[in-house]
DNA sequence: TTCACACCTTGAAGCTACTATAGGGTCAAG
DNA sequence: CTTGACCCTATAGTAGCTTCAAGGTGTGAA
């Protein structure tokens, strides 16, 4: 099959899939005489596991780390077992952030109920006079 | 006061500084005749309203909207708040969203529990089986 | 044959919000 | 006169794509 069926099987663009060709996600394709790329069935394995991690927001890092694990069948598969819990801690240590940046924003929103004028607003008078803490590291690549 | 001291009043790099500056959130600064920047109370002001914008991580383009509000001091704030709930939508869509993708990892970590080999790790065998569903637009700008 | 049209190719630029690097200029103290 | 802290510009890199430009290929119809 050429790219477009395969990036079709793989729910994504065909960009998409040359994308990750470049990034070595995925093996360079062989090529038809007029240099068409041209896939078979464990390119659309591979695609779709792929498409399966990013759904899971997992970065290509980590993908590439599943990846590699695979490449060796009969090893233990402990390793493939961190990656997942490492992957679960960022979404947790992403989700008690944007917890705690919720609890601020209601805060800030409550103070100014009714539409004044905007040199009164409550809101922007918070935001004027918070106080900026020195932004930590992230602890997740979820943004 | 020069662009260290400023950088360091709103808690930020001197290069956010300047490139807060070529993307209009900051005027541009006057200069010596060394060409240094300059900055007095008012920039610092404004710096510091962006940098706890940031810090609710509101993009450049809400907080773009929250400075031009504040440029008609007198007229109402309506757009103000309705700019601080449709933030406040972003960050719930992206807590649902997380939410939903942590069941989604716990349900594929039961499926290996012991360490076996990678071959038959549960884990491998339901990233490489799911059902892709099309990755529908982000409902936040927060990844 | 020739045309349209769908499909494929590459490379480069754009997106967010910075961070980092290179290669230089300014200025006060020792 | 040199050291060191501070400043300047311009460029490239980050993640994970998307979009654009400018073209080549292949098939069916007029």
């Amino acid at each position: 099959m050429r790219i477009g069926e395969l990036a079709q099987m793989g729910q994504c663009t065909e960009q998409t899939v040359r994308y990750y060709e470049k990034k070595g996600l995925l093996p360079a394709a062989a090529r038809t005489e007029a240099n068409y790329r041209i896939y078979d069935s464990a390119h659309v394995e591979r695609l779709r596991f792929i498409r399966n991690c990013r759904a899971l927001d997992m970065t290509h890092e980590e993908i590439r780390g599943l990846l590699d694990l695979m490449e060796q069948p009969a090893s233990d598969c402990g390793g493939v077992n961190g990656l997942l819990d490492e992957h679960i801690a960022h979404v947790d240590a992403r989700i008690t952030e944007l917890a705690a940046l919720k609890r601020q924003l209601a805060g800030l929103r409550e103070r100014c109920q009714s539409n004044q004028a905007v040199n009164e607003c409550g809101i922007l008078e918070g935001l004027a006079s918070m106080e900026t803490e020195p932004r930590r590291a992230p602890q997740s690549h979820l943004g």
